[in-house]
RNA sequence: GCGAGAGUGGCGGAACUGGCAGACGCACUGGACUUAGGAUCCAGCGGGCAACCAUGGGGGUUCAACUCCCCCCUCUCGCACCA
């Protein structure tokens, strides 16, 4: 019979099945243990890509492996709807954004429903719904309450032709991505999220993430750039005042011998006054600022600076020491301020060298010869102290303890820690998200919007025209309010919130996405969270993933949540790689999904996109690869129709007894089967036992190649003359039972097929993970290798578990062992049971 | 510069805790079946005639190293004048 495979037919089946079944509905159940899966859900750019596909796989073989093991589990998606894209399709199409954005959702949900994923889609949530960003704007009101949301004076990227700012993913080299003007840095009022008063605890909370990749923690850790040192003043030489530094080298405090100011320190302008270099300084100042940001801090760029004319004290050798401003100290970082120790530190070095200032040697070397007529570069190593008074002669690590304590002593500073992390600036000047709450009043200043009137609904009816900062500007009804306080005329808050605000609390709203009186059901939230397992791209290292953590912990302070971190267990996946490059729309080198399921269905999607590479592996694209991951699912899909006639008891009354309880019983009363079917079925216990233990670590590759074998070792099992027999039978539906329930979270819709067309009842997705039993995957004998000399010279079988002492008899006693030794007498055999002799002559 | 990771056939990739390097797939070669095959099934497939040589290069530990240690090279990603 010819049995052709036809996914188009089979997998539209299998979706319209699932669909009316609700098989991937779940609720809150008690006395199964839960497991939260979940995928990162996509921004509804239009259509869904191959990373898309590849992301969403790995979830739902997660999430279906789970389900069959016997787990609840939560599989939800939704929609991070809000965002520029939209806006920009309504500057240039002139498309509502509400319309484009729900366009593009029942486009690819309709996509997403294609690829067969398993996901309870009554959970669905979209960010951009009122009944969603209702809660971004609660959530805000409890920070505002408790100071974790702040509006402040913060520069920004200002395009002066657009008039708005750019994020600075818009700034391209410098200029405007849309009109290429001139980008110019501008103090605007912007609100903030406290996120340093985490930052300690975001830290030291990576050291409990044992589930997360070690680079995504060290990107973390790094982001939040944890430095403890000190601060110290430096009092100015011949005035009142003093200049604080901060550095975390208080051990070469001896060896400060000037110091360096930003070029945006307040004190600079007050301090040239008078010293005749108000000129110099000053247009160096704005020489400095001008240059781009970017480029300004660019590490390679040449060090310079310019003499302030004044001095400060070195508040340990009491000398003055002059003042410089030099580029390459940084306002954003520490004080804007430091002491430069030429000597031990590099930049200072090379800044001292450039303008012949003076140098001195505080930290010695083990050998002791460090001197400055031969230093090539700054020693920025630690070491033993010199020329620092009572602190001669100790060890840097010492040292740094002692003067830091000796400082705060004088009361000249105090141990500080800093943070490279800034507080997270939310205020965006776009129309397309959630309005922040907030009034404000010519009277009361600042009101925050009544809970009660929440949500700040987006007015719809704007016009966009890409000039003039935020649309919300131009719509009066929206900006005109009674101040909630007093009643008087207010203004209305036109900005929008950074769209990261809905991603980092989305998983928690999954857990009950119809709740309309809190963001979500605090029981449903407890029995799902954490998230077991997260998957996705890693581009979110920082961003999406800090802040999901940060909202964690304030909802947490809040009491809305038990737990401290949200996700448990991160993957994140690698990208989509062809032509040694991003598949992405701008190098050309897209395949597009629809096209590619067209063809060769779903199954074949997913299998290959799991198949190619490790899931954290970048993948590279391969059409011939997608072939032979379609070819594999046809040669399994055409056994299974070449024997079901035999296996289906609808068709074959004889095998309505075939089950695995009889192969069990044949077990038990030793009716002996062909070696070739024994073999066979030993294939089979292994084969379980491989895959279940390489899914249940996220090797899905290896997974499937392993039940590739497991077909190839069924295709070489002579069917002919063989379908009345019953041990024939009774192996086979063992095996092709396997085949297709291990298959099931790979190629989900072949499956149901071929479980169907076995003659059962049930979906494959409600029966249990499949069980492999020891004694049958065990290998009763094992092929021992035997080497001479670490080289292989001979191999032999014995019995599984074969006493060492046998075995090493059987090596010597082996014929071609025997001529190679000869007469010489070996000077140490070693023996590995069930694996190999090395005999040493 | 710092941090994370990687380097294995023609290609994507396997290899547990040190114990037969190259599973599985792609490509290729041969055979079978066929009017036909770019379908399917079966077989072969690192290099070398061989002894042997092969996991980026060089050392080392070991009876035994893709795997552990030291040095070096290349690539990818992230951070980068952070005081």
């Amino acid at each position: 019979m010819t049995a052709k495979y036809d996914p188009k037919e089979i997998e539209s089946k299998w979706q319209r099945y699932w669909d009316e079944h609700k098989t991937f509905r779940v609720t809150e159940d008690p006395f199964r243990p839960k497991y939260y899966c979940l995928e990162m859900f996509p921004y509804p750019s239009g259509r869904i890509h191959m990373g898309h596909v590849r992301n969403y796989a790995m979830g739902d073989v997660v999430a279906r492996y789970k389900t069959m093991r016997g787990h609840n589990v939560l599989h939800p998606m939704g929609w991070d709807a809000f965002g520029l894209p939209a806006e920009n399709a309504a500057i240039d199409k002139g498309v509502p954004p509400a319309i484009w954005t729900h366009d593009n959702i029942a486009y690819m949900r309709d996509q997403l429903k294609k690829m067969g994923l398993s996901y309870d889609w009554d959970r669905e949530i979209t960010t951009c719904d009122p009944a969603y960003y209702k809660w971004n704007q609660w959530f805000f009101l409890k920070m505002y309450e408790r100071g974790l949301a702040c509006r402040r004076r913060s520069s920004v990227n200002w395009c002066v032709s657009c008039a708005t700012i750019l994020a600075n993913e818009q700034v391209i080299d410098g200029q405007c991505w849309r009109c290429s003007s001139t980008v110019e840095q501008k103090e605007l009022e912007q609100w903030f999220f406290k996120i340093t008063d985490y930052a300690e605890e975001l830290l030291t909370g990576c050291d409990k993430l044992t589930g997360w990749p070690e680079r995504v923690l060290a990107m973390q850790r790094n982001w939040i750039g944890k430095s403890a040192g000190v601060e110290v003043d430096f009092p100015l030489a011949d005035s009142d005042g003093s200049i604080r530094i901060f550095t975390t080298r208080p051990d070469t405090l001896y060896g400060a011998t000037f110091m360096s100011l930003a070029p945006e320190h307040p004190f600079v302008e007050s301090l040239i006054t008078g010293t005749g270099t108000e000129t110099e300084v000053r247009s160096f100042i704005e020489r400095i600022r001008r240059q781009d940001r970017i480029i300004r801090t660019a590490a390679d760029v040449e060090k310079e600076g310019v003499f302030t004319g004044r001095y400060a004290i070195n508040p340990l050798t009491k000398e003055n020491i002059p003042v410089w401003v030099a580029n390459f100290v940084l306002m954003e970082y520490g004080t804007g301020a430091i002491m430069a120790v030429p000597a031990h530190d590099q930049r200072d070095f090379e800044f001292a060298k450039k303008y012949n200032l003076p140098m001195r040697v505080v930290i010695q070397n083990s050998k002791g010869t460090l001197s400055l007529e031969t230093m090539p570069e700054a020693h920025i190593e630690e070491g033993r102290l010199v020329s620092s008074g009572q602190f001669s002669g100790l060890d840097s690590k010492i040292a740094i303890e002692k003067i830091s304590e000796y400082i705060e002593l004088q009361g000249i500073g105090k141990k500080t820690i800093y943070y490279k992390i800034r507080d997270w600036g939310i205020s965006r000047q776009r129309y397309w998200g959630t309005p922040i709450p907030v009034v404000y009043c010519e009277k009361c200043g600042t009101v925050p919007v009544p809970e009660s009137d929440l949500p700040v609904v987006l007015p719809r009816d704007v016009a966009f025209t890409g000039k003039g900062g935020s649309p919300l500007l131009q719509v009066r009804e929206f900006i005109e309010v009674c101040c909630p306080s007093c009643g008087g005329t207010a203004r209305r808050e036109t900005d929008t919130m950074d769209t990261f605000v809905d991603s980092s609390w989305y998983f928690l709203r999954y857990s009950s996405p119809k709740t309309d009186n809190l963001p979500f059901d605090k029981q449903a939230v407890s029995y799902w969270m954490n998230v077991d397992q997260y998957i996705g791209g890693i581009e979110h290292a920082v961003l999406h993933l800090l802040y999901a953590r940060f909202f964690t912990k304030v909802l947490r302070d809040l009491g809305l949540i038990d737990v401290d971190e949200p996700f448990k267990n991160l993957l994140t996946q690698g990208m989509v790689i062809k032509d040694g490059a991003k598949m992405s729309k701008s190098k050309g080198n897209v395949v597009d999904p629809d096209y590619l399921i067209g063809i060769y269905g779903a199954d074949t999607a997913r299998l290959f996109a799991l198949f190619a590479a490790p899931p954290e592996k970048d993948l590279d694209w391969s059409d011939r690869g997608v072939e032979g991951a379609f070819r594999f699912l046809s040669r399994v899909y055409r056994k299974v129709a070449e024997l079901s006639p035999y296996l289906n008891p609808e068709l074959n009354p004889e095998a309505a007894d075939i089950d695995l309880y009889k192969i069990k019983l044949l077990d038990e009363i030793g009716e002996a089967f062909p070696s070739d079917l024994k073999a066979l079925r030993k294939a089979v216990h292994q084969t379980i036992k491989k895959v279940t233990e390489d899914i249940e670590v996220f090797h899905f590759n290896t997974a499937i190649s392993f039940i590739m074998e497991l077909v190839n070792n069924i295709y070489l099992i002579p069917v002919d003359g063989r379908t009345q027999d019953r041990s024939f039978l009774y192996v086979m539906r063992e095996a092709l039972d396997a085949v297709i329930l291990l298959l099931s979270p790979f190629a989900p819709h072949i499956s149901e097929e071929m479980w169907e067309m076995l003659g059962q009842k049930s979906s494959v997705t409600e029966v249990p993970w499949p069980i492999y039993c020891t004694e049958i995957a065990q290998e009763e004998e094992r092929l021992i290798v035997i080497q001479i000399n670490g080289k292989i010279r001979s191999k032999v079988t014995v019995p599984a578990g074969t006493p060492e002492e046998e075995i090493r008899k059987r090596a010597l006693s082996d014929e071609r062992i025997k001529g190679l030794i000869g007469d010489k007498i070996p000077k140490k055999v070693f023996v590995v049971q069930d694996k190999l002799v090395n005999i040493v002559i």
